[in-house]
DNA sequence: GTAGGGTTAG
């Protein structure tokens, strides 16, 4: 006998255990498949491996697949509900949400259509939690139909799942409503909503639904999951003497002191500023997991810590993408872009696939370097491993071609990605503000507000800085006033610098003083800057030594500003006064801050300090650069020649 | 059978 027909007669005679029965299938799927097809296999083993190749590994979309086909190619239909849901629950579990899409809404009708089977009380939370994760809400809510006309709205479990599906896909009041009016309750149906809650940014009304549960006398305890959800909200509001209570509750009212929790825990402390009370957790978990390290990573990663960080990265045992994204996202955030993008040629090497945040985390690298060569790469990378192009990753996409310096390549990025937000079009507004492009740029906002897009601080940040650019006194003074009266922003340092610099270049000095002395905050470096900047263009001294004054107190080790109050003298022929300002500059003994620079060259980038000897081809830099010196200079001499000509 | 912890964009 072929091996896969007898492995099917054993099958049928129910002579595998269920552990060898799964490995079974996992090595002859197809022959099974096509075997039990052309077989007359009885209904109850159908039902079995219907149900174990759903059951079996749910981040692989094979097993999924085979339990579909052998649903949709049976002869006659299953005569009970107990396969589908079998593949219900599969789908409810599986990651590839295309899979999703495509078999759920068809395999409810199938199972609806078949004559004898009937969907029952199993079907339901199945069905209900995969319909969460389809892309079209209006087949949740005929399921939830169904349950109402199907008679199933008094199940537990079924009410659990609509609560789920509403907290998912909101409104969250629908869910309220549900858990409010069910006349059964049990600790799920509480910790859905809880977590509700705090999936939707909600953590107050998580707090108080917790704490009505834990008062004494409740018919439901809490769990350990009541208990995670309540945490996950603390850490959102990031009130840590609500988390030590939280954390104290798990000790004194028995609750299961699980490693899930233990992380939630660490994960609070970590939120709420205390790595001490996060670390102190760790150390005490004997059994931890992948999460465990991760979330002292990110603790780490906040406070820049980012040595720490990485030998913690280096003392897991094992490590899944989830580690590798967090550290990272780490050297991301503290301005690292060339670690970030080392790790990523590191995890390359290692046998980690990166995902679409690696993607995310890879393209911000590549933003702050200016390393288009590389982000381009990314593009193609994405493109080729067929990645999910999420909102954020599209975003990703267009600040890396705004920031590198491919305005056009952005735009078209920009149409081409399909879904934007307003963190996209913020970006887009950004992008093209900073490429000079202004009128485009109120463009964009105007069309972002017409499509029902809420701005936010930054995006106001995008068209003041567009006025700037191009001098729209008018616009940017609308601009600056809409934002607070319309739409309730505040308005931080980054607008008031802004407009001040805006209002300075146009002329409008008085104006600017004004807007400066209105501040709520105190003015830092940068307003200053600016105010002093239009001063001394407009040679409005008083006002120019004012703000020049101000700079020397917020940093009085910066060289550059002696050296503008000098040159602004001088411009103004006061001789005595610059002279004065340099002898001073000697006396205090400031000297110049290096600045650094980066270029990228073949996709590997090179960092400058000024008088840097340290590249491999210094020699043939400095050569080229003594070079191009020259030849600015030579420039130079033709436009003065020829400009002075033209004024004679 | 339902709920639950770690990585992401401007």
């Amino acid at each position: 006998m072929h091996p896969p027909s007898r492995l099917l007669v054993l099958l049928h005679a129910g002579a595998v255990h269920p552990p060898s029965f799964r490995v079974l299938l996992k090595l002859h799927a197809h022959h099974l498949v096509s075997g039990l097809l052309s077989s007359h296999s009885t209904s109850p083993f159908i039902d079995r491996l219907v149900a174990a190749f759903a059951h079996s590994d749910p981040a692989s979309p094979r097993p999924l697949l085979h339990a579909l086909a052998i649903l949709a190619s049976l002869p006659s239909p299953p005569d009970s509900a107990f396969p589908y849901n079998a593949a219900f629950r599969a789908l409810s579990l599986c990651p590839h949400q295309h899979l999703v899409d495509r078999h759920c809404l068809p395999l409810y009708r199938a199972l609806l259509h078949s004559g004898s089977a009937r969907p029952d009380h199993l079907t339901f939370p199945f069905l209900i939690k995969a319909c969460a994760r389809l892309q079209y809400r209006s087949y949740g809510a005929a399921v939830l139909g169904h349950v109402q006309k199907l008679g199933f709205s008094a199940d537990v479990f079924v009410v659990n799942a609509a609560m789920h599906f509403w907290s998912v896909r909101g409104p969250m009041a629908f869910a309220r409503r549900l858990f409010d009016e069910s006349p059964v309750r049990d600790v799920v149906s509480w910790n859905t909503l809880i977590g509700g809650y705090v999936r939707s940014g909600l953590p107050r009304e998580a707090l108080e639904l917790f704490w009505r549960l834990a008062e004494d006398g409740n018919a439901v305890r809490p769990d350990e999951v009541t208990v995670i959800g309540a945490v996950s909200g603390c850490a959102q509001m990031g009130d840590l003497e609500l988390g030590k209570r939280l954390h104290e509750f798990v000790d004194n009212k028995g609750v299961r002191c699980t490693v899930r929790l233990m992380n939630a825990v660490m994960d609070m402390y970590v939120k709420c500023g205390s790595l001490e009370l996060a670390n102190s957790v760790f150390e005490r978990i004997s059994n931890r997991t992948a999460v465990s390290w991760t979330t002292m990573i990110v603790g780490h990663a906040r406070l820049g810590m980012m040595e720490d960080a990485r030998m913690l990265f280096d003392e897991m045992p094992e490590r899944d993408v989830f580690p590798w994204n967090a550290l990272m996202a780490g050297y991301v955030q503290n301005k690292q872009g060339k670690e970030a993008i080392a790790l990523f040629h590191e995890m390359q090497k290692s046998k980690v696939d990166p995902n679409e945040i690696t993607m995310v985390n890879l393209l911000s690298a590549c933003s702050q370097l200016g390393a288009l060569e590389m982000g381009m790469w990314v593009h193609h990378y994405i493109d080729r491993h067929k990645l999910h192009l999420s909102v954020a990753l599209g975003t990703s996409l267009v600040d890396m071609y705004a920031k590198c310096g491919n305005i056009k390549k952005a735009i078209c990025v920009f149409n081409e990605i399909p879904v934007q937000n307003a963190l996209t079009w913020t970006s887009m507004i950004c992008g093209l503000a900073n490429h000079g492009h202004a009128d485009e740029a109120i463009e964009y906002f105007q069309r972002m507000i017409d499509l029902g897009l809420q701005p936010d601080e930054i995006t106001f940040i995008g068209v003041l800085s567009a006025c700037c650019h191009a001098g729209l006194v008018e616009a940017g003074r609308q601009f600056f006033s809409l934002m607070h009266a319309k739409y309730h922003l505040e308005r931080k340092m980054k607008h008031y610098s802004c407009m001040i610099d805006l209002l300075g270049r146009a002329g409008h000095l008085d104006e600017a003083e004004q807007l400066v002395n209105a501040m709520p905050m105190d003015p830092d470096a940068v307003v200053w800057g600016a105010l002093f900047f239009a001063c001394r263009m407009h040679g409005n001294i008083t006002l120019g030594e004012k703000a020049a004054m101000k700079l020397v107190e917020l940093d009085p080790s910066d060289s550059g500003i002696y050296v503008l109050l000098a040159n602004m003298y001088a411009e103004a022929n006061m001789r005595k006064k610059a002279d004065k300002v340099r002898v001073m500059m000697r006396h205090l003994g400031v000297e110049k801050v290096p600045g650094c620079s980066c270029i990228e060259l073949n996709g590997v980038v090179h960092e400058f300090i000024v008088k840097d000897k340290s590249h491999l081809d210094t020699n043939a830099i400095y050569d080229c650069l003594h070079e191009i010196t020259l030849q600015m200079r030579h420039i130079a001499n033709l436009i003065d020649i020829s400009e002075s000509g033209s004024h004679i």
